[in-house]
Order: structure tokens, then sequence, then C-alpha cells
DNA sequence: CCGGGCATCCTTTTT
DNA sequence: GGATGCCCGG
């Protein structure tokens, strides 16, 4: 590492980086150089002696951990860097937990739930203890329970915690707690963890095995922790006891850039940190090196209608540059065919390439207008976010696999795959199981193992074993030491999925067989690659999975600079930069949104979100919104975001008319910009359809089957008994007459003709009930 | 027992 | 418009 690297900071910067021992928050703006700060002080520490091993620096995403590794690699080179601690907290925790996993009775390889997993727990615990979860919705327990351990509260306080019992009484809805407590026991017993309790778990474990907070705390003698402001109350309380003994805590954020007390980070951990820890040096960064004068300014004049900031004044030497374009459209799908438009002829008059372009959003859901304007427009984009690929259900269910067995104690990803591809065990099967596992406390698997002595029989006995032995085969490979790879493969073949897959031509079918040969095929690169840490050098099937739980999407671009426009909700744009951004669906209750409009902090918080967007953009910005759009298949009208009233007027554009708006069949051919323009607009307006008053009308289709009202002394008769030539009465159809018989003694099955009710039916009489009424 | 077809909910935002 | 849940027919 060269000398200069001190040269290259500005004054702030270089104070902050040249701070070595004792607490330090740097109050880092947006586009403040934060990763520079922070990557250049990780060298200079190693430069004044400290021990690379003694570096942990946590982040919020993976693809920020990524960045901060890359960096620190550039500076100092891969050898020392490889030796830092530097992951998200989840993913950093993981890892320890692991390590500790038995002091709290886990398996090393317990299972990570991601929030799919974990509802679906949820909807079991509210079937078993008869809760309706018409009332009781997985989501909002959910979110109970995860607030609940981002306040590192146990069930037993959370039932006994008087302001909470309150609050669920006056919803309605009193059995939140115990739902937390038997969640929390199932989780226990499958050996699983959700993303909550890879901090909750954390915690309990400083906090109840003093020699492991020792130990961690002698281990990291140095902490970073970037996007202080979106920290909860958890990892709080994590930093805290790890930092406890040393204080060498350097907290980076932005209090206007505090975008996640959804998730239960609370903005006051930054706003406290001075008083936390005495001493703290703070710096101020304050100088922008990404965006235009007009770009920031607009920017400040937003967020300084928010109250109780860090005081700061962010600036920025670069030039005004062009004003911000506002514009508006007249529905969504107008929306996303100006900006598809723009990006067109951006490109052409500004020389752009696509990688150039972001579009920012509010919700996943506004993805669609702009996929299909961009693909019509034949320009390559990519969505981040939105569902991953690991969220796939193909994906799961295979992954399903590869996690029972490393972990059978799993009952929810047994039930997840245990009749697929189908075998013939049933929900009665399962259900049975599920209530002998529990009469008998053992687990699930268990009474699968022992299913003979359980007194299943027959064909069910039969598939269970098969189940069963297959599984055993697997684990067998896991114990002479095969890798992920190889189990994967063996997984494929002998459960028969990816010959289903690969026979099934539809167009899913095919996607959903590409999907698991690219997971296969990332699986094969993760057992290929040399791990850089020496502490997991082995490829087995455990740490492969331990690592893919913590994956999301953002990771997987493996074409991190493939030339696409960008896609993205503005939460997953954080800490990026673009060129030229989109900043769309600006419409009061999409944006803010009409669920975060009830209070002065939900609003701000909203602001804040604007001002994330907004500072993502470095030279050109693009705001529009549409009068009306659709939602839930229905058109609404929406008045324009109130926070585009905020904006100052002398650095916005109104009269930007488009890339040109063009006709709704321009498809090749785009008009931008010229002199048809006029007639593209009006065209445009025309071509909107009928149906902008707002009211669809759903025809109800017409039953097809007559509703026969069944006999009042309808009995079915024994199916043994029938025969061709009968005349039977069936309780939907009315009556018919048998024109032929088939299937062995247990599964007959009837062909029936009934001339009220459209003709011959095969009726299998295990299932549908017939009565003769003349034999 | 299983799969298809309809009805119903939905929407913040993510590790 | 899209995913999930439930019901019913075979």
């Amino acid at each position: 590492m060269n000398d200069n690297y001190l040269s290259e900071l500005n004054e702030p910067q270089r104070a902050a980086v040249m701070h070595i021992n004792g607490p330090l928050m740097i109050v880092a703006g947006a586009g403040s150089g934060k990763t520079k700060v922070l990557t250049t002080r990780i060298a200079h520490l190693l430069r004044n002696g400290v021990d690379a091993f003694n570096i942990l620096s946590l982040t919020f995403t993976n693809k920020a951990a990524k960045e901060m590794k890359e960096r620190v690699e550039r500076i100092l080179g891969s050898s020392e860097a490889r030796n830092l601690y530097i992951g998200t907290f989840h993913s950093v925790f993981a890892r320890l937990l692991r390590a500790e996993a038995t002091k709290l009775g886990y398996p090393s390889d317990f299972t990570i739930y991601d929030s799919d997993d974990a509802k679906s727990v949820i909807k079991t615990i509210l079937h078993e203890l008869n809760l309706d979860d018409k009332h009781y919705k997985p989501n909002l327990v959910y979110g109970r329970i995860s607030a609940a351990k981002n306040n590192l509260m146990s069930p037993e306080e959370y039932k006994h915690d008087h302001a909470i019992q309150q609050e669920d009484m006056r919803a309605n809805r009193p059995m939140i707690g115990h739902i937390y407590e038997a969640y929390a026991k199932r989780c226990f017993k499958n050996g699983a963890m959700d993303f909550d309790d890879l901090l909750y778990k954390m915690y309990l474990l400083l906090k109840h095995f003093p020699e492991v907070l020792h130990k961690y705390q002698h281990k990291f003698k140095y902490i970073m922790i970037d996007e202080y402001q979106d920290t909860n109350p958890a990892q709080y309380e994590i930093i805290k006891l790890l930092g406890a003994a040393h204080e060498n805590i350097c907290v980076v954020g932005d209090d206007a850039q505090s975008i996640y007390s959804f998730r239960g980070a609370t903005i006051q951990n930054i706003l406290q940190f001075e008083k936390d820890y005495e001493d703290t040096k703070v710096v101020k960064l304050e100088q922008n090196y990404r965006s235009t004068k007009s770009i920031l300014n607009v920017a400040n004049e937003v967020i300084g209608n928010n109250k109780g900031q860090i005081e700061k004044a962010l600036w920025t030497d670069n030039i005004e540059g062009e004003k911000i374009k506002l514009v508006r459209t007249m529905t969504d799908n107008e929306e996303g065919k100006f900006v598809a438009d723009t990006i067109a002829e951006q490109k052409l008059r500004n020389h752009y390439n696509n990688r150039d372009f972001c579009i920012l959003y509010r919700t996943n859901a506004q993805s669609r207008s702009f996929e299909e304007s961009l693909r019509r427009m034949n320009i390559a984009y990519r969505i981040f976010g939105g569902i991953s690929f690991y969220q796939r259900k193909e994906i799961k269910d295979f992954l399903s696999y590869l996690r029972v067995v490393s972990n059978t104690r799993d009952e929810e990803n047994i039930k997840r795959i245990i009749n697929y591809p189908i075998r013939g065990i049933g929900k009665t099967t399962i259900e049975k199981t599920m209530v002998l596992a529990n009469d008998q406390d053992i687990p699930f698997w268990e009474v699968l193992v022992r299913a003979r002595e359980f007194g299943f029989k027959g064909g069910t006995l039969e598939a269970i074993d098969g189940f069963v032995t297959m599984i055993q085969s697997f684990q067998a490979m896991v114990q002479q030491q095969h890798n992920a790879y190889d189990i994967a493969i063996a997984v494929g073949k002998s459960t028969g999925i990816v010959k289903e897959l690969f026979n099934d031509k539809t167009t899913e079918g095919l996607a959903r067989y590409e999907n698991i040969q690219e997971l296969l095929n990332s699986i094969k690169e993760f057992t290929e690659t040399p791990t850089e840490d020496g502490e997991l050098l082995e490829k087995s099937l455990g740490t492969y999975l331990q690592q893919i739980s913590l994956l999301t999407d953002a990771d997987n671009g493996s074409d991190e600079n493939s030339d696409v426009v960008k896609l993205m909700t503005i939460h997953a744009a954080k800490g990026l930069e673009f060129p030229v951004v989109f900043n769309v669906g600006l419409e009061e209750s999409l944006f803010p949104s009409s669920m975060s409009i009830n209070t002065r902090e939900e609003l701000e918080e909203e602001r804040r979100l604007f001002y994330v967007a907004v500072t993502r953009a470095k030279t050109r910005l693009f705001i529009s919104y549409a009068n009306s759009r659709y939602r839930f298949g229905n058109l609404v009208q929406n008045e324009p975001s109130r926070f585009l009233d905020e904006m100052p007027e002398k650095y916005i554009d109104r009269s930007y008319a488009g890339g040109g708006v063009r006709n709704a069949f321009g498809g090749s051919n785009s008009g931008w910009g010229n002199s048809n323009n006029m007639f593209d607009r009006k065209k445009t307006v025309v071509t909107q359809p009928p149906t902008a008053t707002g009211v669809r009308s759903t025809p109800k289709p017409m039953p097809v089957v007559s509703t026969h009202v069944p006999s009042p002394n309808f009995t079915p008769d024994d199916p043994a008994t029938m025969e061709a030539g009968m005349e039977v009465e069936h309780q939907k159809f009315g009556f018919g007459t048998i024109t032929a018989m088939e299937g062995a003694s247990h599964n007959r099955i009837a062909t029936v003709v009934f001339p009220k009710a459209g003709g011959e039916k095969k009726i299998m009489l295990n299932y549908a009930k017939l009565m003769i009424t003349k034999r």
C-alpha cells in the first residue's frame, strides 16, 4: 500500500480516517465519500499496527459488504484483506451462532427461515391453536413477533408487558403472545432460526455466556458499522456488548437517510450515539461529490421540512447542471412509455449506455409498466429485488431437500417436500404424523422413521419408507464427506425432480428446468471456488446452505457491469448512484404511501425516502407521476405527491415534453423530439381505453352445470352392487344411466350419462356417491 | 387422494 | 393483475 492514501482525502475525511482509538461517529451526507472513508480507515488501522483479525466491519446488505471487501482489497491486496471480518449483520452473526449453536441448544447446521418459511410456521400454529387466520393474519402476527425480537423481548416478556397486551386487546388479538410462544418453541424444535433470531439469539448468547462475550470482545477490538441510522435495538445492544471492553466503535450514518423504521430501526441510535459513548469524536462529511447543484439543492430543500435532524449542510463543488425534469402522464402505462422513450432519446443525445440509467419506485408492484415499455423498445433491463431467485417455488422445493438432509429436525421443510414429487403421501398422512409427533413429543422425522411402529400401512407405509430411505442415503453421502454439489446432483436424480421438469415442455416448465440448472451451477461454483477465509475450508452442504439463506438476489449479479437499465425500489437503491435517475410514481397514497401518512414520524420517513431517491442521481434527474393508474386491476386517480410541492421551483423544469410521448402503436419507431410530437401526444390521449371511468363491470359467468336438488331420501348405495344399465341419481348432476363399469373392486369407475348435466361422465365411486334409482 | 378452477386477499419498503 | 387458498369433481 502506498503512503499517499491520506492525500486523496478532504479535511474531515482525513480526520475520520486518522482517528484510531475511541468512539467515532461519522455523519456522512449522501455522496460524501463514506465508503472511501471506511475502507481507507481500515487500511490506516492496519498501517498503524492493528491486526486484520481484530477488525469487524458490519453492513446491512451483501452488496455493501462485497463492495467494501473489494475496495479494501484494492488498497491492501487480498492476502491481508481476507483476514478481515466484513459482512452483513445477519451473515456475520449467523456464522458466530453456528460456531456456538450448541450452547443455545441448536444444531450447528441450524436452518435459517426466510419470512415465507416463518409465515408458514405461523399458519401451522394458528391452525393448531384453532385460531382464525382471517383475523390473525400471518403477516401481521409475524410483524408483531418480529418487532418483539428486534426489541429483545421474549415471549414471556411479551405476554407480561402491559402496554403490548393493551395494544393487542384493543386490536382484538389477545392471543399473539401465545402464538409467539408457540412459534418460538416450534422454531427451536425444528432447529431453525428466522432472520430476527440471528440478531436476538446473538444477543442472548453474548448476554448469557460471559466467556463467549469475552472471547469476541477480545477478537473484535475494532468495530465499524455502516448505515448506523438503520440499526434496531437488538443490533444496538449487541454492538454495545461487543464494544464495551475497548470502545473502539466507529459508526457511519446519515440520519437523513434513515428509512428502515418499519423493520424496527430507530433513528435514536444515531441521534444518541454521542450520549452513549463519552468522548465520542464526531466528524461530519458535508461535501457531496456525486450530484449537480440542482439535484443537491432540491434534496436539501425537501429534507429541510423534517424536524430534529443532526445539523449539517451538504454542499457541492460540482456544476449547476440541468434542472430536474418534472413530467406528468395520464396513466401508469404512459409513464412507462415516457421513461423508455426518454432513455432511448438520452442514449442518442448524450451518448449514455443502458447501465447509466436507473428507475426508482416506491413499491415493487410498480415495475410492470416499465418492464413492458422497455421490452417493447428493446432496451435491456434488470429488476433488482422483488421475488428473488431463491424464493422461486422450484428453487425452494429443491433447497428444501438439501435443508432436510442437513437438518431433519426441520419439520417445515420436510412437509414441503414429503409429497414432492408426488409419491402418495397426502394431507391425511401428514396430519396424522403431526399429531403423533406432538403427542409423543418427538420430531416429525422420527415418526416417519418409525412409521411401521406407529401403524402406517400399505401404500402409505411404503411411500414413507421410500422417502426416509432416500433422505438417509443423502445423509450417508454427507457422512462420506461428499461436497454440496455431489449431494445436490444426487437429490436431483433420486427424487426425479430434474427429469420431471425436463419433461415438462410448457413455457413455465422450461423456465423451471432452467432455474434448477442454474441452481445446480451455482452450487457447483460454490464448491469449486476456494474460500477466502481459513475458517471455512470445507465445501459441505451445511456451509452452502448457511450461506445462501442470507443471499438476496442483489448479490446474484455476476453481471454487475452488464449493460442494462436497472429497476429497483428506493430502499434497494440506498448507497448506489447513477448518472441518470427516474423517480417515478410521485403520487399521493403511493409516495408517500397511504400506509405512512398517519403520523408525523411516518411522513418524515417517507420524506427521507424521497431524499434518498433524489440523491441517487449524479447528473440528470427525471421525476414523474401519473394522473391515474391501475391498482388491483382497476383505475384509480391520485393527486400529485405533496413532495413535489416542496421542491424549489427554480430548479424544476415542467416543460419537458418527454422523449416524445408516442402513440400507443408506435412500437419500433420511436418518434421523440421531432415535429410529429404534437400528433403523437394527441393520439396517445385518444387511444386511452374507455375504461378510464374507473368502473369495470365484471360479468358473472353462468354456471355450466344446472343445479340439481337431490331427492330428500338420497342415500348412496354400495358401489360393489352397481352394474351397467342401472339408473342412478347424483347429488349434483341429477338422474342418469350407467353405461359402463371399469376398475378393480376397490376403485370402481362408472360411466354415467346424465341427460341434464352435459351427458357422459366418469364417476369414481370411492369419492363421488351415487344412489341407485332403478336396477 | 389430487389437481384444476374459482374466489379472495392484496401492497409498502428487506435481511 | 397476481398469488394463494379452498372447494369440488374425477
